[in-house]
DNA sequence: TCTGGGGTCCTAGGACCC
DNA sequence: TCTGGGGTCCTAGGACCC
């Protein structure tokens, strides 16, 4: 589609909803800005903060970066650019991270209550109402950036756009591009402007499409970020699923994805670390797997929730192409959800004994635990669905289907769900069993 | 020859994010 | 020799249910 086409689109796809305006504040380099925060000294200094077992850097300062050392890059592949650059490195600190993002957080609070904490580094703020205060959102972006350093000493950039991919966007070409001085704004943007960036910004660039959907992407030839603007959000959701024609629409200026003020209950809780050398007796592996198992219960009591089940895990080392892998799980179902730290070990130890073999070399091992959810089965909320508004059209058109197919004989399975209350419907599904012998003929009759 | 079909649960795996 | 940890969502296939 030519572009001056899809300008006029996109502004016919808006004129339904009022269009919100997300800002996504995100700090330079979190990691390595926190430390020199404490150590003003390592300002412009190389430096990486390493993971745990100081195994890889999960933070770079820009002088890192701009070696062209990639995240995740193990420690002891770089230590001869390390001497070379006189690259510093330094352990995590993770109580000092999280402690400084809840600092930041509370500054950005005081902009607008209509905030996300995305990440520990990262915040979606919805701006329609503090933009009033501002001339412009280039203001208010400054603004935000001054506050965060002046209260927090930490470097932040400010992206602006209609929908939360875009203020990402927005983001990113204001880390990498000088000009914008920290505070890039997409929706203020001239059409011919925003394409030119997009142009110019790899594909993989774009939040959502990471390194095997850029590689599939490429393969067609979408390269940059203005390609796959032109795409078909119906043709890619053929391609690559749901969350990417949301993706393209979000491009486009639609907001698909809303800001998540209140976050939404955890599913899972992870407890999980590499060795420091490889383990092979199943006597070592139980003692991590209990040190894992009271960490993971003790974040479980802090958020005053129970698991229903747990799963232990062990793996080997993937990096060893030339030895034997072996990479398995178990999910043990709890009969009463606890948070019980004596009760979980136990599940997790009779688990890693059902799964530990004997002569593999282990490099890790952790356990899940999961987490009894309130969110409704897919039948408590088709019922729902049922109840709030009426029978649904996909409903109706599953029972025309099996009335045309059986006759009016009776109506099995979700459709089921329209007989009867919710009690009656519930009572059926808990009855059931192997031995339920009910026939086809003794199912509740439609109408 | 044709042989019911839709739903749930479970698991595993793939993709993504920071 | 040495390669993080904690999350989410989606999909597909098989067992099982009625």
């Amino acid at each position: 589609m030519p572009v001056a086409e899809m300008g006029s689109e996109m502004s016919s796809n808006l004129q339904t909803t009022p269009t919100p305006l997300f800002a996504l504040v995100d700090v330079n380099n979190f990691y390595v800005s926190c430390e020199r925060v404490f150590q003003p000294k390592l300002e412009e200094v190389p430096m990486v903060v390493l993971s745990n077992n100081d195994g890889c850097a999960v933070a770079r300062s820009a002088e890192v970066k701009a070696l062209g050392v990639k995240m995740g890059t193990p420690w002891f592949q770089m230590k001869d650019l390390a001497k070379q650059h006189g690259i510093q490195a330094y352990s995590s600190n993770y109580t000092l991270y999280g402690d400084m993002s809840s600092r930041v957080v509370e500054v950005l609070r005081a902009f607008t209550p209509n905030l996300e904490v995305y990440s520990i580094d990262e915040s979606f703020l919805q701006i329609e109402t503090a933009l009033k205060q501002y001339q412009d959102t280039i203001e208010l972006g400054q603004k935000i950036k001054q506050e965060v350093k002046d209260t927090t000493g930490l470097p932040v950039c400010v992206g602006i756009g209609a929908s939360k991919t875009l203020a990402k966007l927005a983001n990113h070409l204001a880390k990498k591009h000088k000009q914008f001085v920290g505070v890039c704004d997409v929706n203020g943007m001239a059409k011919e402007e925003l394409y030119q960036w997009m142009s110019e910004t790899e594909v993989g660039e774009v939040w959502g499409v990471g390194k095997q959907i850029a590689k599939k992407l490429k393969a067609q030839n979408i390269q940059s970020v203005f390609d796959l603007l032109q795409a078909s959000p119906q043709a890619m959701r053929q391609q690559f699923g749901v969350v990417m024609e949301r993706l393209c629409y979000e491009l486009r200026g639609t907001s698909c994805l809303q800001l998540e003020e209140v976050a939404p209950a955890k599913q899972q809780i992870i407890a999980s670390r590499s060795f420091g050398k490889l383990v092979t007796s199943q006597v070592e592996l139980a003692e991590s797997v209990a040190t894992h198992v009271a960490r993971a219960a003790e974040k479980l009591r802090t958020q005053n929730s129970t698991a229903g089940a747990l799963t232990v895990f062990i793996q080997t080392n993937p990096f060893k192409q030339n030895e034997p892998q072996h990479h398995q799980s178990v999910t043990i179902p709890l009969a009463d959800p606890t948070d019980n730290t004596l009760t979980l070990t136990n599940a997790a130890l009779a688990g890693l004994k059902q799964i530990y073999q004997a002569n593999f070399r282990y490099k890790k091992a952790g356990v899940i635990l999961n987490l009894i959810s309130d969110k409704p089965t897919a039948q408590q909320s088709l019922f729902e669905d049922i109840e709030t508004k009426g029978k649904s059209a996909h409903l109706m058109k599953a029972v025309d289907e099996i009335n045309m197919r059986f006759g009016n004989a009776f109506i099995r399975s979700a459709a089921a769900g329209t007989n009867g209350t919710k009690e009656e419907w519930q009572m059926r599904s808990n009855n059931r069993s192997p031995n339920y012998t009910t026939k086809w003929d003794e199912l509740p009759v439609a109408r």
